[in-house]
DNA sequence: TTGTATGCGTTATCAT
DNA sequence: ATGATAACGCATACAA
C-alpha cells in the first residue's frame, strides 16, 4: 500500500465504486441494516477496509437530524474574573468524573464535547449552541450554589441530560450521586466502635445538599449510638476553611476524641490543626474525612475516608444519557451510589 | 414570547424569509462578507434574532469542507485493564491544562473535543476518525514513555498540532515546555543562598525530558556554586517513589540539609520519610519541590516549589494550533516558558 | 434484495 | 449588491 497523499477522504460513493455497488448497498452495510446479501456485505466491507472509508458524521447528521453528540457541561455562577485560581477543572473531582465518563462512552466510539458556561448570558444560549455543536446528550456538572436553571432549560428543550449530584430542588431530571446519609453513619459507627465519647464535625456549607445530608446523617446516627450532642462547625469545603472551623471546635470542645469531617480537604486542614495543638492522631482524635480524593493520600497520617465512586458515578451519567438518546421516552432515573470506608491511618 | 414547542430549529431559509431576502444574502450577513446593504444587513440582524437562528455546523462543514474543530487528545501507552487507579485524567496536571486550553477556546466560541487514545490499535485509527468528528486541530498530552507515533501521524496527515511538552525526538511539530533547567537552577540557588552545604536530589525517571532536565540543570547550577557532587536518588514521580528514593538518601547522606526534588508528589513523599526520621523541615533539611500542584499546598509544611504555568502552557497550545489551523503554512512553533520559585515553608 | 432519486442546511459560483 | 442554483456526503422512501 503506497502512502495516500492527504487527498480526499474517501466517500460512500468510492466504495461503491470499489466495490461495483450502489451507494444505498453500501450505507446499508455500514449500518447494518438487515436486507442485504452475505456475499454482497463481505464484498463491500472489504470495499470499506481497502478505501479506508470513515462515515462523515457531518452529511450523516445533516439527513438523518440527529447529532448523536454528547457534552460535558461543566456550569459555574460566574469566573472570578483573570487567575487561574483553581477553576473547576483543576479540581481532581473533576478528572475523576471524566475518567468515569470517558471509560463509559469511548466503547462507544463516542468523546465529548467540554463545555463550560460561567455567567447566566451563557446559559441562556446553551441550548441553540448545542444544536450547532451537534451534541444531543448532556452531562451537566453544576457548581450553582443556589438553583441552576440549566437542568430545567435543557429538559425543556427536551435534551437527555444526567446531573452530578440531586438537583438543589426537586426536578424531572436523571441524576447520579452518592448516599449522603449512609456515608455519615458509617463514619459515625467507625468512631463509636473506635470508643469515641466526645465527637465532633465540621460540616459543609448549609446551602448544599451534601452539606445538609452529611450533617443530618451524622447527628442521626450518632443519636442512635446514645449520644445527643456533638458539636459542629461549619466550613466551605476548603483546606483553609477545615483549619478555621477546627480552631472554633478545639475551642469549643478541647477534649474531643473523634471528629468526621464532610470532605477530605477540610479534614486535611483539620488535621494540620489539630497536630499543632499536640493532638496525637488517631490516638488522641480519630479524624474520618469524605470523598477518597488525593489529598487522603498526601495528608499525614493518611485520611480514614468514605469514598465516594466518583468514577462510576460519571459512568453512570453517561450510561442514563446514551439510554435517553436511544429511548426519549425514558423516565427521568436516578442512581444513588453506596460509598464506603476506605481505612487508613487516621481513625 | 411564547414558549416554543421543540420544533424544527430555523434555518436560513427561515431567516430569508422573514427578513424577505434571499438565502444567499442572509448567508453574507451571518458570514460578514463585505458586499451588502447596510438597511438590508440590519434587517437580516433582526430576523436572525428574532427567529434565534444558529448556523447548523454540519451543513456549513459539509460545503466547505472545513471542519474547524479542535481536539484535546490523551495519548496513554496502554491502559492497564479495569480500574480507576488513578488515570490521566484523575492527575492534577491534566484539569489545569484543561483550564488554559478552555480559556483560551471558549472566547473563540470553540470546545475541544475529549479523546483518549490508549493502545497502538486506536492510534493508527486516530487521524480518520479525527475526520469523522470534524476535527481540524489537535492538543496533545502524550504520556507515551518512549517514542509517540501520533505527532508523526499528524504531522503526516497535515493536522496542526501542538504538544505538552517536547517530544521524546525532535520533530517539527509545536509544543510547548517548561524551561526545565532553569527550574531546577533556581531551586539550587534557593538551597545555596540558604546555607545548605550538603545537598541531595530525588531526580525523575531518566527516560523522561523532564526527568532528565532537571536534573541536569540542578548539577549544573551546584557545580557552579562550587558543588562537585550531589547525591542522586531517582523517583517515578509518585507520592512513594519519593519516599524510598528519600530513605536512599537517608542513607547515603545522612547529614544532608538540602534537597531538590524533581517533583510536587514525590517532594511529598520525602517531606514524610524526613519528618519520620526526625528532621525539621527547613531548618534541619531545606526542600525545594516542582510543579506547584495541588499536594504542595497539602503537604506540612507547605512545599516551596519551582511552579510550572501549566494553564498558560495549555492556552498556548490552543493558540498555536487555532493560527495554523487559519494558516497552515506556519512553521512548527515552541514556546519555552519560564518557571518561577514559590516561596512557602519547606525551604 | 438492490438501485434510483430526493433532500438535509450551507457555501460558493454564477448570472443579473 | 443581490438572487438563483449547484454541490457537499449521506440516509431513506420508493421503484424495480
Amino acid at each position: 500500500m503506497t502512502t495516500q497523499p492527504p487527498s480526499a477522504p474517501p466517500t460512500l460513493e468510492d466504495v461503491a465504486r470499489v466495490a461495483g455497488v450502489s451507494r444505498a448497498t453500501v450505507s446499508r452495510v455500514v449500518n447494518s441494516v438487515r436486507n442485504v446479501d452475505p456475499k454482497l456485505r463481505e464484498t463491500v466491507e472489504r470495499a470499506i477496509a481497502d478505501t479506508g472509508y470513515v462515515p462523515n458524521r457531518a452529511a450523516r447528521s445533516l439527513v438523518t437530524r440527529r447529532t448523536g453528540g454528547i457534552a460535558l457541561v461543566v456550569s459555574e455562577p460566574e469566573r472570578h474574573v483573570e487567575a487561574f485560581t483553581g477553576g473547576v477543572f483543576g479540581d481532581p473531582f473533576f478528572g475523576r468524573v471524566v475518567e468515569g465518563v470517558v471509560s463509559h462512552l469511548r466503547p462507544q466510539g463516542l468523546h465529548p464535547l467540554l463545555m463550560l458556561v460561567d455567567s447566566d448570558e451563557e446559559r441562556s444560549k446553551l441550548v441553540p449552541k448545542l444544536r450547532q455543536e451537534q451534541v444531543s446528550g448532556v452531562l451537566l456538572i453544576s457548581l450553582h450554589p443556589a438553583e441552576d436553571p440549566l437542568p430545567r432549560m435543557l429538559t425543556d428543550a427536551g435534551v437527555p441530560t444526567a446531573l452530578f449530584a440531586r438537583p438543589a430542588r426537586p426536578a424531572p431530571v436523571c441524576y447520579v450521586d452518592v448516599a449522603h446519609q449512609d456515608g455519615a453513619r458509617i463514619a459515625a459507627d467507625r468512631l463509636v466502635a473506635r470508643g469515641c465519647h466526645r465527637v465532633a464535625t465540621i460540616a459543609g456549607p448549609p446551602g448544599t445538599p451534601a452539606g445538609q445530608d452529611r450533617l443530618a446523617g451524622f447527628r442521626d446516627a450518632m443519636a442512635r449510638h446514645g449520644h445527643a450532642y456533638v458539636a459542629v462547625a461549619e466550613g466551605d469545603f476548603t483546606e483553609h476553611g477545615g483549619e478555621r472551623a477546627m480552631e472554633r471546635l478545639l475551642a469549643e470542645e478541647p477534649a474531643l476524641d473523634g471528629l468526621f469531617v464532610a470532605n477530605d480537604l477540610m479534614a486535611s486542614g483539620a488535621l494540620t490543626v489539630l497536630r499543632d495543638a499536640g493532638r496525637r492522631i488517631p490516638d488522641d482524635v480519630a479524624v474520618i474525612g469524605f470523598d477518597d480524593s488525593r489529598v487522603a493520600l498526601s495528608c499525614r497520617p493518611r485520611l480514614t475516608t468514605v469514598r465516594q465512586p466518583v468514577e462510576e458515578m460519571g459512568a453512570a451519567m453517561a450510561r442514563m444519557v446514551l439510554d435517553r438518546m436511544a429511548d426519549p421516552e425514558l423516565r427521568a432515573e436516578s442512581v444513588i451510589f453506596e460509598p464506603k470506608l476506605v481505612v487508613r491511618d487516621s481513625a
